[in-house]
DNA sequence: GCGGCCTCCTGACATTTGTCATGCGGAGTG
DNA sequence: CACTCCGCATGACAAATGTCAGGAGGCCGC
């Protein structure tokens, strides 16, 4: 019914990108028409090649995957973004849904199963792998306003309170009280303790 | 001249033992004989078929790269150890290196380059990414004592100096000592920033 | 065996934090 | 319009942390 499924390949692995890259040509219906290593140059790619799918990998030096899907979503609507990714953290993905990306898989799955997920996703179905989204809807949304996760954000290297105070603008006491804040929602011990939940919820 | 290489391909990540399963399968002179996602996993299958030469990943779950290669060592003294790897801190490769490990390459290698390697390391040689290799150097080594290296660990996850005492068995006092010399040691603001560079150096 | 380094401790002090009460203006909601 | 959040601030206090000075014992190399 379909012809074939073009598509962009971005990982800044070569040794997996070159593998996948093998592995997903051997499906008769998927022809990678581009590959990538870095986000701006999955982007280029992506306005040369108009490809049907891009499989990007999350985390790559210059822009992550769910950045290059913003873009993509805007300059090339038709391209159905799929993410794939090591470490599956629940914010990520679901930065990832609200950029429009229409799957989200580990890289934990066989190359059959992500061969059936690309076919699925040029369907025009959505695919998020399902321990994925239980973490994620086990994690839920993050109880920080907006100002409190700025200044873990800024916390997060281990500045002291008065270079995070400069940096975003507040008194010093007002850092204070915002990281107590977000310390205390988050149940951590302190601050740093916080910015490493923050972390692993991907609410940072 | 030789045979075979026989392989042992340990990864977590399905997706990426898949395709590199497959891709040096497409070499003629080496053949996978096991596979294994852990590290655990990893060290039973290389029991059971004595590869020639091991490819680990470097992060596992259950024992990492450097540690199966530290009980292979032990066991199967014939069986040479490659050690794969996405992020290559320093520290990981001294560590590496004292562990026996026979090469010891970034994923942004090509399967081609990936299979050439292997040859090196069956025929008795060594092989370091020289730009790992440069890391490493660059960062030299650690200027910290054990017992402060051993504080700065536990402190990492962001645990309050009283807590950090009793795991160390050690007097607050003293804890606070070690802690502030690692800091000024690595130059640091404050012990969190002193437990990132650590990592960062891997020299912790 | 002496000096130097590491380990481990104590105690005192300055500084940085975390916590709490409180206030004010603005945005959004009922 | 009253009410409730959020953003932003102050000030004050308690607790945790960082810094110094010192001291004792152990191990190593010269």
């Amino acid at each position: 019914m379909t012809g074939s499924v073009r598509l962009l390949l971005a990982d800044d692995e070569h040794l997996i990108r070159g593998a996948l890259a093998t592995l997903l040509s051997l499906e008769d219906d998927l022809v990678i028409v581009a590959e990538a290593a870095s986000g701006p140059e999955a982007l280029a790619m992506a306005r040369a090649h108009e490809p049907d799918v891009a499989v990007l990998d999350l985390q790559m030096p210059g822009a992550d995957g769910v950045k290059v899907a913003t873009s993509l979503r805007a300059e090339l609507p038709g391209c159905k973004v799929l993410i794939v990714t090591s470490h599956g953290r629940p914010g990520h993905l679901k930065r990832a849904l609200e950029a429009g990306v229409r799957g989200f898989v580990p890289k934990t799955v066989s190359a059959q199963r992500l061969a059936e997920i690309i076919r699925t996703v040029h369907a025009g179905n959505r695919y998020v792998d399902p321990e994925l989204a239980a973490d994620a809807i086990a994690a839920g949304d993050s109880p920080l306003t907006a100002r409190e996760a700025e200044v873990l954000e800024l916390a997060a290297d281990g500045a002291p309170v008065a270079e995070i105070a400069e940096r975003a603008a507040l008194s010093q006491g007002t850092v204070r009280n915002y990281l107590s804040s977000a310390v205390s929602k988050l149940g951590a011990e302190n601050r740093h303790a916080a910015v490493r939940l923050a972390r692993e919820r991907g609410w940072v």
